[in-house]
DNA sequence: CTACTTTTTACGGAAATCCGTAATGGTTTA
DNA sequence: TAAACCATTACGGATTTCCGTAAAAAGTAG
């Protein structure tokens, strides 16, 4: 088993039951960081100690406080922990369940496991830690349809990259304009329009507030 | 101190650093539900056989499963509770942060106190339960100005419906049609125009489709 | 290279929004 | 009662969105 275990997580309660079960399992030596930030430098320090962490537990969101962060998310910094420490295994644990989101820390960013907070999440984080320590993947049964390639895809980035432009406010010909300066294409406003009402059809919106809304509901933005 | 505590809460992490905190302020009895309904029974239970719970500490939102409940939400809960045993207890636990929600809690539910979920909630909560016990309302710093009526007044329910709708995906002269079915005044096309461009003033929105977003990000709606 | 498909872009008209101005009607105040 | 005030409604024009059609550009297969 793991012997040298981190877990990035600010809220107290929640910390307490993961470092039980930590200890359950026989972990040693389980630190915490209560912010990305924190985190990030333990591990850093832990290479340069030759004193690896082996295993990171991350939630994804943090309560904002006075303290500016370079990681903002549990997502910020697990993308940056598997690019430079690869060896490093890391479990994200949140009660978010969107899959788009799982999607993209699995495929993009290579986390090992996907835990939901639920009533069985402590539960199903032993499971993942056991897997994980096996080299293996383990994902909640919430979200274990994030990997089945076949449905909602074909709404890609660049889509939910248009409608968070509209949410913040900017209209399409100002969109259109953005694009340009980013030399990002498609740009036309016609091509804006095209997406948009694509999308409208395919979320089943009447109007670009209301795609706004549902998409908004659906945490894609 | 109280001595018979239900704590409504189905993340069992969570519950596992309430029942310590529990525990350490010399509370014998603790139960917990993690489904709203369990508790509502339990805290019937309670009166009839003549041992009532003098404490109920519920969260607010909890994971939907096969289960249907009666009670879907730790709102309707601690709403149902505080009407029919009012001298029953309740605080309220939760990451939400919404003045809003705050603000109909304490003073149309009438519960004693509101405790944000944060890096120092057990510290909080702890606090919360022993101003509750000498009979005092307690509210988290994130969320004290929800009971200074000063601010973001002049925004009423009207206000809020018709931004409600607008999510909803119905034009402003839908919304007007509506409204005069429902033989709700204003009801003008005009009206609904004026009242939807005050609240883009007043939350400096862009257009209508920026508006409903930072409303439903402030969780007005 | 050519034929075919898909994507991007362009255009035009109808509908909806945005925004200022002004008339109407009801209530308060002097 | 008259004046002042405020909310509601009406209206007109500029801008934006909505939606269909179609041309240009890019990608694909034979």
């Amino acid at each position: 088993m793991f012997t040298k275990v981190l877990v990035s997580e600010d809220m107290d309660d929640i910390h307490k039951g993961v470092y039980t079960l930590l200890t359950d399992l026989g972990i040693s030596e389980i630190q915490q960081a209560q912010y990305c930030d924190d985190a990030y430098l333990k591990i850093k320090k832990g290479e340069l100690d030759a004193a690896p962490y082996e295993l990171l537990i991350t939630d994804l969101s943090f309560k904002q406080d006075h303290r500016t962060q370079k990681f903002e998310s549990g997502e910020d910094l697990a993308k940056a922990i598997k690019k430079e420490y690869p060896h490093i295994k890391v479990i994200v644990y949140s009660v978010e369940d969107r899959l788009q989101r799982v999607r993209t820390l699995i495929n993009d960013y290579h986390v090992d496991a996907y835990v939901c907070k639920s009533r069985r999440g402590l539960t199903e984080l032993t499971n993942a830690v056991h897997a994980v320590f096996n080299n293996e993947t383990y994902l909640s049964p919430e979200v274990i349809a994030a990997l089945s390639p076949k449905n909602e895809l074909e709404i890609d980035n660049f889509d939910i990259e248009l409608v968070r432009q509209l949410s913040k406010g900017l209209s399409q010909d100002e969109i259109s304009k953005y694009l340009k300066t980013q030399h990002i294409s498609p740009n036309s406003l016609s091509s804006i329009e095209k997406r948009l009402n694509k999308l409208r059809v395919q979320f089943k919106a009447n109007n670009a507030i209301h795609l706004v809304a549902i998409v908004k509901d659906l945490g894609l933005i």
